[in-house]
DNA sequence: TCGGAGAAATTGATATATCAAGTTTCAGAT
DNA sequence: ATCTGAAACTTGATATATCAATTTCTCCGA
């Protein structure tokens, strides 16, 4: 089992509810591979050290077997089962949801939408010149989003997000190429002009190979 | 909330966990609409309706949060989301996880998981003369099968058999058709060509719109 | 009649106790 | 020395009790 620094107590700062925060906690050190794979958790233990009961523990250990970063076997322990395999097959799971949600928002995008997307690709190329990091990946998030919104698919989008393991630290360090900042920005122009001429297979295609060219450039910063 | 027959109380038979049993239980209730859409559901009385306490009734709630059926509001209750728009959007999601799954079998694809598509290409053309639809339909669970383990991405493979709503009843009714049962031997056929010819694109492609096509047909039955 | 303050009821959140399946340990026979 | 099996121990599964936020109800005053 790991070491007893792997998770520190909670705090008494109830921001969420218990449940949410223990699952942030417990998910982050899987991610960030605090708590390895293979490694067994002890749910009693496990509650003690965060200092809560085993109950909401449970219900937060419940919802990471559903998302197949840990498994429980029936009264023998929980055992993490994330691992680069993994990370790599999350990625490729963000590829096909995003490109899906490209696909949608190809065929229902309206004119302010092409309008937002135009106007964040214009931020874009303005802030390589400045190479501040902290905005670029801000405005990233902002792109994406503006198609999510476009598509009008809150079930894709959602589970899309559940796909999303890399770190502030990963996007950090990628970002800092200059190489990577210039081919961000014409994927994402290549990208909001496929959505704006209404061609949902080229929308699809492009938003594919974006996430996982890029994300093959995060999984080597793990 | 919904009528006290809508889920009727577990029978002693444990073949697992009464949590695993229990979530079975309400995501099939919601999936056949015997829980509608915004209904609200509580937690102890659903619990003493089911003969349990709320421990292993909480951990199915998690669960079925996760997946996005329903929503927990802390202190104020749980609420069914499922609706008729999440339900098409769970079969994009599949489709696209399922052509993603295509994509990476058509990459690693050996010469006897070939072997093993056209052998069962060959048998569903001979089930399109008998007409056994059960037959069909459980050739057609073995063809996808084949290609989730030539991918050999357990993750997709995993996060794609949790978009699966389709009842059986549905499964029936699509395949009693006889112009389905021939354009679904068709496009298995195209797929299981682009997977033995190595074509990523093209496997991933046709996959989607097998998927969506079929998928089509089975929400028109609920 | 209307409205708001506060008490009562409701209900999910959390903690604790108990149960039962699985593992480990070790005495005793071969 | 090795194998067997029963007892002790572990540990997740389940049940129950308690807590606290929210809602609902009630009643008094304007």
């Amino acid at each position: 089992m790991g070491g007893d620094d792997a998770l520190l107590p909670v705090e008494p700062v109830f921001l969420k509810s218990l449940r949410d925060h223990v699952y942030g906690l417990v998910r982050d050190a899987i991610l960030a591979g605090r708590l390895k794979g293979g490694e067994k958790l002890n749910e009693r233990h496990l509650a003690s050290q965060l200092g809560i009961s085993t109950t909401p523990l449970k219900e937060a250990l419940r919802v990471l077997e559903s998302e197949g970063l840990v498994r429980s076997e029936p009264r023998r322990g929980i055992y993490i089962t994330f691992n680069a395999g993994q990370a790599e097959e999350m990625m490729l799971a963000r590829a096909a949801l995003e490109s899906m949600i490209a696909r949608q928002a190809a065929k229902r995008v309206k004119d302010e939408d092409v309008a937002l997307m135009r106007a964040l690709i214009v931020e874009m190329r303005a802030g390589l010149e400045t190479v501040d990091v902290l905005q670029l990946i801000a405005l990233n998030e902002r792109f994406h989003n503006v198609i999510h919104e476009a598509s009008g698919c809150s079930y894709l989008r959602r589970l899309q997000g559940g796909q999303n393991i890399y770190t502030h630290a990963a996007r950090l360090s990628v970002l800092s190429e200059e190489r990577e900042r210039f081919l961000a920005v014409e994927e994402h122009e290549a990208i909001a002009n496929a959505i704006a001429a209404r061609e949902p297979d080229l929308a699809e295609r492009l938003m594919r190979d974006h996430v996982i060219r890029s994300g093959e450039k995060h999984l080597l910063r793990v």
